[in-house]
DNA sequence: GACTCATAGTGAGGTAACCTCACGAAAGCT
DNA sequence: AGCTTTCGTGAGGTTACCTCACTATGAGTC
């Protein structure tokens, strides 16, 4: 037999990133009513989780520094969606609250977002899906191994002070 | 007990983002190496599996406007990488090349990048890859609905002449 | 209570990866 | 021949990040 096939098996990798996009391009599309960015959805989620949190923490929950959050931050309290009040505890600190209006648009982003995800991985049955949790959490699980190479750095859960090449 | 438990459980979506992050990064420490940016290996990939390959038709491959590949293009001959030639056939155009150099680098990144794979998938067992091969190509298969517009391409959807909303 | 050092948030300014618009050169149609 | 399209790129803009430097405050030491 001469030279094997050349076997056009989608490497996992691959396959797992294709199939994200889409699920990212979801998201995203649940954030356009209300013309935000994912990262500003994504922010609105957390202050929303955390919901006194101070914008240094959230800078460490977004792996972004702090002056950036400050951006971010302002976006969204132009828009109306959250304020910065001072923290009664610390003069120098500020915590981030939603407002009316950030509450219940954070709240329609979440029902869009989860019916888009429905109808995404609605495409398996419902065993199916079990098994894909199953799986994704144990992949998700443990900041894996090492495998280092650059500068013996924290790799995977790189926390942000770091300026990570982009 | 009146009201439910909030049900801590992860949504789908969001368990299939963090995961996917866990990938990118891996995928981006496959390129440090060569000091190469994510959408540099992206192109470098596929000048290589398009060989002779115009700049504008990169530019639907990568999803981004034909004005953009010209500057990833730049920074990769620049490199040393790829080169651009005249078009025998069409005096307008430019056709891309790898070099020797390019050559080498995108085999050595393709190795590192399976090797980094088989590391982190390799947390599951054959089998459970298997399964979650199989749930991904399901996944990945069709784009589901959405009106198509450039007829049946296989791309996932949205040809780049849109320039989606930022 | 004053000294020193660390921490919180932000102004200033930079970079990278995109974008649109406009344009010259060549190609294609009639 | 003209008219229209296509190819790649110059010019200039936007966005989401970054670092560095600074003020105001807090916390520890004497």
């Amino acid at each position: 037999m001469p030279p094997a096939e050349p076997e056009p098996v989608v490497p996992l990798g691959d396959l797992f990133l294709r199939t994200s996009r889409q699920v990212r391009q979801r998201w995203a599309a649940s954030l356009t009513p209300w013309d935000l960015a994912p990262h500003q959805g994504r922010a609105l989620r957390l202050v929303a989780e955390l919901e006194p949190v101070r914008p240094g923490v959230l800078a460490e929950h977004l792996r972004i520094a702090p002056r950036s959050v400050t951006d971010v931050v302002d976006s969204l309290e132009q828009r109306g969606f959250l304020e910065r009040r001072p923290d009664p505890g610390d003069r120098r600190a500020t915590v981030l609250h939603l407002t009316q209006t950030g509450r219940e648009v954070r709240q329609a982003i979440d029902v869009s977002r989860r019916v888009e995800a429905d109808d995404f991985f609605g495409r398996l049955s419902g065993r199916d899906q079990t098994t894909l949790r199953r799986l994704l959490l144990r992949l998700a699980a443990e900041p894996p191994t090492t495998s280092d190479t650059t500068t013996g750095n924290a790799a995977t859960s790189n926390s942000l002070p770091e300026g990570g090449p982009r």
